[in-house]
DNA sequence: TTGTAGGCGTTATCAA
DNA sequence: TTGATAACGCCTACAA
């Protein structure tokens, strides 16, 4: 391995001055400085990143964790964010976890390796938060979760009012005449987001006073194809009658559809199928997905702003709502007023 | 930031006998481990892995580089390595990288940093590896393309036969009835891949003395649904007559039949479409998708087996051919003999 | 079984 | 403008 030492030797110069020249510090002759370029790319020298963090040093790096290495909705705002911090004097440090990863534990050690400026969160599990939250020092947003509830100062959050929109979705599957409806979504024990969506939906029942059986009529899934596939299935079993679903993620939508489909029903004629997230893939779907399109662009920008201004000025946690957009889709069709 | 010699301090040990600790060591005492132990409990004490990795120790890691996020095979993949290595004394150290990004110079700076046993290429571009590979002295296998043309004794591949599984493809649709076919595709300078792909068709077409008008029916896009509806309409309007599209992916295929359907042309009543992978989507799509399944188990545990294999007796590289399979879906429909 | 000491590659401090 | 040197946190010979 080529190291800045075999470079300043190389060179006739000192590490420092190496050192110095690869920061683009301005103490350098330009003599030196152009001598020591051309044999670090002659000798395709990199600095290693491992011994240059082990100084404390502020990196200005802001890390992400993102959790669920495939969610679609997390690779669209991604994208953003990565486009964002490139006008700015930041450096992105991207981390994928598992789906059932600590990102809390996670941070620790980020902090630790990397000391990042600020951490944002895609996704993430609450529980982890309160305990071990503590240890995390800088600046924090939550994307596309609520962290109102989590009593950090240095923990913002941008999301989606998940308890609204899934009444908006159950509001407008009732305005299209629908009144046994049907809900996939996760667990309601693991998943924050899922319970406060579940809570925007028998919200929204009970102020229109459409009967709900909490009990035959939910039914849980993880969020993939064939997990709502085959909680589909088992919900129709039960519940023959119902004439919509509403599911809590576009995929879970697309496994349900499937099923139906596949039972012989056809979407929306028998039964109309809402989706959640607003994913490209919906629009490419057949039917076009009605659902709640998330606004990944404004959680970004405003994660990002948010993270910036902490940072920057050290301001206390703030907590915003980004509004959230019905799309009507082909999914969901109006029921012809009973007889 | 609580450090090993804190550990050590606080325990009374010194940092060695910590670190002995820390490391599953046996030459340790059982109530020194003990007491060590506790206090790394308490003081959520996790070690710095930069600091770890200085010295350049065998490490016991393999580095997986993904190119590109969002690519849903690699992801099938991905997941079956992971489960596998589970059972294996190594450790996954995954990275994931865009689309362009060079992972010959991310190779090198992992091989640097982390000091791999060994490095599974997810996807790639040969042109990297023709300058800079030489500089990775790791057992390396190139999963999903191949490599046989590249003259490394440390690079194997483990890949799908895209020449004869396009060619199938083209086989199909023409068994099919299907005389006047378009080719949706990637860029044939830019992606090998695509180029064999390609030239399987071609070959197809000459075998079967089909004629195939290469300017005209051939249309480049992004693997992504969007550029692949607009590449879909390109192609309609300048070839109005044919029958059947050959997508070079699934999600390709997903974009066309959008446009097609938007359009108002119906798939597969219309104009037939058939895609490439087999990703999980496919068969929840409406209609269900034809499409070569490329084997991502097999792809999967070929590879690491090669892999381990070469690490572990140092072998000179293998070149893999895993089989696909031809999924009929029901996007794909006979044509009637024309009158 | 335990401890001491040196080194991994880089940056920062201070002196020249 | 440069160079010598001391950290950073951890691991591992080697010594006890």
């Amino acid at each position: 391995m080529v190291t800045i030492r075999d470079i300043a030797r190389e060179s006739g110069y000192s590490v420092s001055t190496v050192s110095r020249v690869l920061n683009n510090r301005r103490d350098v002759s330009p003599d030196a400085r152009q001598k020591i370029e051309a044999i670090v790319a002659a000798r395709h020298f990199v600095p290693n990143n491992n011994a240059r963090h082990m100084r404390c040093v502020a990196s200005k790096t802001i890390a992400v964790l993102v959790k669920g290495t495939f969610n679609l909705l997390f690779a669209s705002i991604l994208e953003e964010i990565q486009s964002m911090v490139e006008n700015t004097r930041y450096t992105l440090a991207v981390s994928y976890l598992d789906e059932e990863a600590n990102e809390v534990e996670q941070a620790q050690i980020v902090c630790r390796e990397r000391n990042p400026m600020g951490i944002l969160f895609l996704g993430g599990n609450l529980e982890y938060f309160q305990e071990g939250f503590e240890e995390v020092d800088v600046p924090c947003v939550l994307v596309s979760n609520q962290g109102r509830e989590l009593p950090f100062s240095n923990l913002s959050s941008v999301a989606t009012d998940d308890k609204a929109a899934a009444g908006c979705a159950i509001d407008y599957l009732i305005a299209q005449g629908h009144e046994k409806i049907g809900i996939i979504g996760g667990d309601l024990k693991l998943s924050y987001t899922s319970m406060q969506r579940y809570i925007g939906c028998v919200d929204s029942f009970r102020v229109h006073q459409v009967e709900f059986d909490e009990k035959r009529c939910f039914e849980k899934a993880r969020f993939s194809y064939d997990s709502a596939y085959r909680a589909m299935k088992r919900l129709l079993a039960r519940c023959g009658d119902i004439t919509a679903v509403f599911a809590m993620s576009d995929v879970m939508a697309i496994g349900a559809i499937r099923a139906l489909r596949d039972l012989g029903l056809g979407v929306p004629e028998d039964i109309s199928v809402m989706g959640f997230d607003g994913i490209t893939l919906a629009e490419f779907y057949n039917p076009k997905l009605a659902t709640i399109q998330q606004q990944y662009q404004t959680l970004a920008s405003r994660s990002l702003e948010l993270l910036l201004k902490s940072i920057d000025l050290n301001t206390s946690s703030i907590h915003e709502i980004v509004p959230f957009k019905l799309v009507e889709g082909e999914s969901v069709i109006k029921r012809p007023a009973r007889l």
